[in-house]
DNA sequence: TTGTACGCGTTATCAG
DNA sequence: CTGATAACGCGTACAA
């Protein structure tokens, strides 16, 4: 039953038409059908009779037919896909909060591309043009700033965008994250309220990271308000390494008058001050406070538990998730997009000693 | 002459052309090419004229066009994209595995579709079966076992797969991981030949996990090789916690006689367990010796650096990327598959006491 | 409720 | 080296 296709004879035109028909065609024929009706009965099951439905479904289970994403996103002009580019995964909560946005994308039929840009805008940038070649429907991308290329195209293709990890009540629906700066400016607060007057930072680097420039701003905000500042001496910037973090903390810490608390950039440089303060015979928090952003299991587990400002990365992916979906499928979107950055006191902070 | 019909059309077709074209007609038009040489100067640039290319370039800048990957992949039944299924990304190395995969992806022109399956069978041959309508080109999985609706799908699609934190040597090009077993086994054989005799066990959950599973059965090879086993009492198993560690490892430990060496199914449970011993006042190595498997940095920097093995996650994603697309490409693959598992000898193991 | 026929934007195959 | 044109597989007005 393969004889049937004949080659091309070199006088004979075009071979028109009699092949075996495939995909659709394929299960239409089997089923005794049109194509139309098949479609019918994959994307709008209640238009077409019982009867028919189940017959059809056993055709394609019999066949293994896997509909073409491709032909159909051509034609309906979606593809069902999502892109999001993170700075990486390896640190902070990306890896959480892409976690949580491939689910909730899961259950509104959509799928997730995923991209790292290594906080470097112009590869973002690359990222993002390949996503719009591959036809996504809409795009996440961490933080407010990115690269003038980058806005422009994102204009011209009138893609969806909500920008995560920040929140900015002057672009309602556009971003879905804490108030960096805020938080910041809280938690400093609280410990000037303990009565500390002489702070710390290990910051991690603001680089192509506005959103730990925010937070940079918020602590000189807090310190500003009551005529405070850091001195030169007690900053330090860097990456997300405990060992790193050990270093820069023996430095600050060999700059007298010594800070009273260290306020540090993320989770990793507060455990790294953390264990160095202890392995120099430093008491927490009788001799000095720390405190550090975000929120993983091992800060509340260490002999001494540090105090941190905890924000749900998952929440974050999730309302990420909902916010753009909405925006895709012309729902309105209900949620609130700024998502709380909760300040979590443990036993590492305490009053400055006397 | 021409006024008869064409061929066998009856009806009267409606050559509807007069809009204005889009997309690649309209870059054609624009720099007075024909659509085939706007096509080849994007993918064949070396057979297109310099002017031409310069031209065509120029006016797809002006237009701001961008090629669309659905009417390229109906015509290539190529997508430009590779699915891969993780159990989660929160969890052992699979963010840092997924962030490696992506970047190697890149350089090749392949775009990552991610997923999680929760270590849910049933969820991953779902994922999968999403992936195979979005037209993937090729997958990466996450263990050698199945779900067998799985198994039969990818039959059916022929679809290039890899395996991936497992190494099978039966299985040459299709997985890319450690030997599990072999490096437990050696681990195992390391604290016996320390003169260790009874042995607790923080495992995690076997449940839809081979690695787990192959791991453990090391175990029990190095200890029957030598006429041990573990007692049930000393035979715990969790997920990944520091804080469910710490409960599993107090339970353990009650159990007389206690066992003077603990092996850890990942990282966290015997982060947990160490810092729940040094809580205990026990001394680690010398009451009793922890090690681990994975290696995180916390392990290294905690005051007792933890003994554990060392797989290199961004290594099985690279390695897993190259093998893929050396199949889709029908290319050699020359790389090998088994990513060494290395034992990283710290100082929370040591000889019992005495 | 079901079937027919057209077109989505690109690449491949030819013929020049 | 370039141009004309037929597919690629599916969704959907429109007709029946």
């Amino acid at each position: 039953m393969d004889e049937t296709s004949p080659p091309p004879s070199p006088a004979g035109p075009k071979p028109r038409s009699p092949r075996t028909p495939k995909g659709l065609r394929a299960v239409a024929r089997a089923a005794g059908v049109s194509t139309a009706t098949v479609s019918r009965a994959i994307n709008r099951p209640e238009v077409v009779s019982e009867e028919l439905r189940t017959r059809i479904a056993a055709v394609i289970e019999h066949l293994g037919w896997v509909p073409d994403g491709a032909a159909r996103a051509l034609v309906t002009r979606r593809s069902g896909t999502v892109g999001a580019v993170f700075p990486t995964l390896i640190q902070g909560d990306f890896a959480r909060a892409a976690n949580a946005l491939q689910r909730e994308l899961l259950g509104e039929g959509h799928t997730l591309l995923m991209a790292c840009s290594d906080y470097d805008p112009e590869l973002e940038f690359r990222q993002v043009r390949i996503f719009a070649e591959r036809g996504v429907d809409g795009l996440i991308l961490v933080g407010g700033t990115h690269h003038p290329d980058l806005v422009r195209l994102l204009e011209r293709l009138a893609l969806p965008v909500v920008n995560t990890f920040v929140f900015d009540p002057a672009n309602p629906g556009r971003t879905v994250g804490p108030d960096n700066r805020r938080a910041l400016f809280d938690l400093t607060s609280y410990l000037i309220g303990l009565g500390h007057r002489r702070f710390g930072v290990i910051a991690q680097s603001t680089r192509n990271n506005d959103r730990a420039a925010e937070r940079l701003a918020g602590i000189r905000d807090a310190l500003g308000a009551h005529g405070l500042a850091t001195r030169p001496a007690h900053h330090a910037e860097g990456l997300s390494g405990i060992a790193e973090a050990r270093a820069l903390f023996r430095r600050i810490m060999a700059a007298e008058p010594r800070p009273t608390a260290i306020l540090c950039g993320n989770a990793y440089l507060a455990v790294g001050a953390e264990l160095e303060a202890l392995a120099m015979g430093l008491a927490v928090p009788g001799d000095l406070s720390i405190v550090g952003y975000d929120d993983i299991e091992i800060m509340s587990e260490l002999p001494v538990p540090i105090t941190t400002v905890r924000v749900a990365g998952d929440e974050i992916g999730r309302r990420a998730a909902r916010c753009l979906l909405a925006r895709i499928l012309g729902r309105p979107d209900a949620d609130g997009h700024e998502c709380p950055a909760e300040i979590v006191v443990r036993a590492s902070s305490g009053p400055p000693p006397a």
